[in-house]
DNA sequence: GTCTATACCGAGATAGAC
DNA sequence: GTCTATCTCGGTATAGAC
């Protein structure tokens, strides 16, 4: 892996467990093994850097969300795969945890590729779940999309409670709930 | 308003717009009004503050959501109160942003405000939800302490989608999806 | 109780040598 | 491309006068 290569990924990492405001400069050049004029070589300050890093973890979700979706199965069982895939619960997510930080979403650059995100997920995951009411899979009185934002806000309030409690438990017992609700309609269809 | 009193609440907004690590002392003291030494003859220093700031904000969420809870009604027209509540989606959750802030989490009295918040919320809303259950109101099968864990996790969830979207339509979105799932049992029992 | 002075360190960045 | 030197500012706090 090349500097350039690992001054994004150490970005990555300390936006992740610090978010923006609380990572510095000289972190990331002590992680990522690169002296001060490497890393200003490569990007023009902070922000420059912050916003590579960001757009590589939004594409990364974006990518791991489409492998579940896409996957084998009914829709009810992709959706279910989705929500139950293994997760670090405790550190929580990488993108919704920048919409915390106030310089992030301040900044229009910066914060273009969460709002993205969070878009593309909840308006995929509706387009399924309009999908599973349609092939007759789920209750014909289910709104797509506020089922949709339901369950992508279980997902990020879940890292908020396992956070909390110091407990990757809650996240799950939270899916879970979540989960059975939505396919408790089946049964009762 | 006396000048401990100022810090305090000054401190509050801060922590709730900002974070831990993004709200230094110096900006505490103009937002409040108060001089340096007068803030350090109150406070032994930044994290001092914050405990009494924090202890405050969860203490107010606390009866906030008490009100609701204790409200009249029945239980899941109580349940849907509190969901409803008029909440500014866009700031978040003053507690629960917390629990992204990595110092806060690091020290065990910052952080116990925070993690006995969460414990009383779901536990309570779980409590109530088994009430309901009881009483024929809502569908036998439904599991009290997994669906609560899911409705907070909307909540809070719901403060992310709606500041990614910077439109707090969704936060309101995601509470109705959530609430006609769990509605739902009853009209289906 | 509140003020001002002072101190030290880290954040964030630029400049120029190699 | 990478290194070191240097710069300026703000974070966080202490000391002592009033």
């Amino acid at each position: 892996m090349d500097t350039r290569e690992r001054l994004i990924e150490s970005t990555r990492e300390l936006l992740w467990e610090r978010g923006y405001v609380g990572t510095s400069p000289k972190a990331i050049q002590q992680r990522s093994g690169a002296g001060q004029g490497s890393m200003y070589h490569h990007f023009h300050g902070k922000p420059d850097l912050a916003l590579a890093a960001i757009t590589r973890s939004a594409d990364e979700l974006r990518e791991r969300a489409r492998a579940a979706f896409d996957g084998p199965g009914t829709v009810a069982e992709r959706i279910a795969a989705y929500l139950r895939r293994e997760r670090d619960a405790l550190k929580g997510c990488p993108v919704g945890r920048l919409t915390q930080d106030p310089d992030v979403m301040a900044d229009p650059e910066l914060r273009r590729p969460v709002e993205e995100t969070f878009a593309w997920l909840t308006g995929t995951l509706a387009g399924l779940l309009a999908q599973g009411r349609a092939e007759g899979e789920l209750h014909p009185a289910l709104d797509p999309a506020a089922t949709a934002a339901a369950l992508v806000a279980v997902v990020q309030g879940g890292y908020v409670l396992a956070r909390a409690a110091g407990s990757p438990q809650v996240y799950a017992q939270a899916v879970e709930g979540a989960l059975a609700l939505v396919l408790q309609q089946k049964e009762n269809r």
